[in-house]
DNA sequence: CTTCCACTTGACTGATCAGTCAACACCGTC
DNA sequence: GACGGTGTTGACTGATCAGTCAAGTGGAAG
């Protein structure tokens, strides 16, 4: 029971908004199925805004987690890719396997939920939205290096169309309820790349 | 001043709407920047939930518009998903200066926030996304009967994918407040059909 | 002139919201 | 056994929320 509070306050606040969103989720939501009074999550955080805060590193950290197996590996780039797309789209299943519901992208949805509170928010989203991007524009670059992509097109900005059509295609897969709408992401991502599959 | 109010009422929601969030906008607040009483609104719309609906009517309504102006034209398909394209980009450019913040596309993201109130709300989210759908289907399939584009390709498939790469793109423009995203959305576009520039 | 109805008014309800606070419990340390 | 820091408690504040309602207003139709 001992400092576990802090972090099954993050993990039950995560589960919530995913389920909904941040602003239908409530403080007190959060504590009663944390099993925690509300005065003590203000102990560990001084605002609700600063606890979506966390939630969104916590986001973060799996996000790494998948990225760091995918493009860690020992493969041509352009499969490092479709792995995480894969493990992407893993995810998504799994979370909507858990909850009931298809799930937002765990980065982008809150991402866009937070950025509208303050401009501090705003750039901890994009910084984390560029570090996710600089992993596919470090593979575009190698691939080309390779001669398996085009030379013609700039690394950074085919990495925004990835993280772009990956986020539509998480949105879409919400309002439409079908998770497998991002596990055959591959396809689109290798459109993209404009190089068949 | 007769028969306008209800018109108001969705027109100042709309722009509330699109500068935060359905959530964060509060009936008050549109009621006081219409200059109408609470009671007025709930004259019009029985809860707060169908004003929403409205503004998502309202906002189809003008993307429907868009894509009647640019898929009605004499031109070949590709050329027809260009012009929406390039329209759709300027909408959201126009919307960003009117508003002073990068809006979410007006029909993705208050589709995504509204699908999660209820079954209800999801399907008529669902049936605006597929005839927006339809118009890439369309294109698609007769851009294939020209010889312009691969046969291999899904119609269905591709316009979803063309749709998710456009919502996404307008997600990342709002959080990264760069309406140019979505201006220069053509390329990724193109490149989803597998068709250069 | 009267009836009628669409529309407006603004005060009201009860619920819920984020956030505060002083008191308290449990710890290892000295 | 006194101390101090780390957490916990639960009642509290004041604001804000969506939605209600009975009493109006004004104009068109009879």
């Amino acid at each position: 029971m001992a400092g576990d509070t802090r972090e099954r306050l993050v993990r039950v606040a995560r589960d919530l908004i995913h389920d909904s969103s941040f602003a239908q989720v409530s403080v007190e939501d959060i504590c009663k199925e944390a099993g925690v009074h509300r005065g003590s999550l203000y102990h560990f955080f001084p605002s609700k805004e600063r606890l979506g805060l966390a939630v969104l590193d916590a986001n973060w950290a799996m996000m790494s987690a998948l990225l760091d197996e995918a493009f860690g590996a020992e493969a041509p780039p352009l499969e490092r890719i479709d792995r995480f797309v894969r493990g992407f789209g893993g995810m998504i299943v799994l979370m909507r396997e858990r909850m009931g519901s298809t799930p937002d992208c765990p980065i982008g949805g809150l991402s866009a939920e937070l950025s509208g509170h303050s401009a501090e928010m705003r750039a901890h989203a994009t910084r984390i939205l560029d570090a996710w991007a600089a992993h596919f524009s470090g593979a575009v670059r190698e691939a080309q290096a390779r001669g398996e992509v085009d030379t013609r097109l700039d690394p950074e900005e085919t990495a925004l169309r990835i993280l772009a059509y990956l986020q539509g295609t998480a949105l879409l897969a919400r309002t439409y309820d079908r998770p497998e709408l991002v596990e055959h992401a591959r396809g689109g991502v290798r459109a993209l790349l404009g190089t068949s599959l």
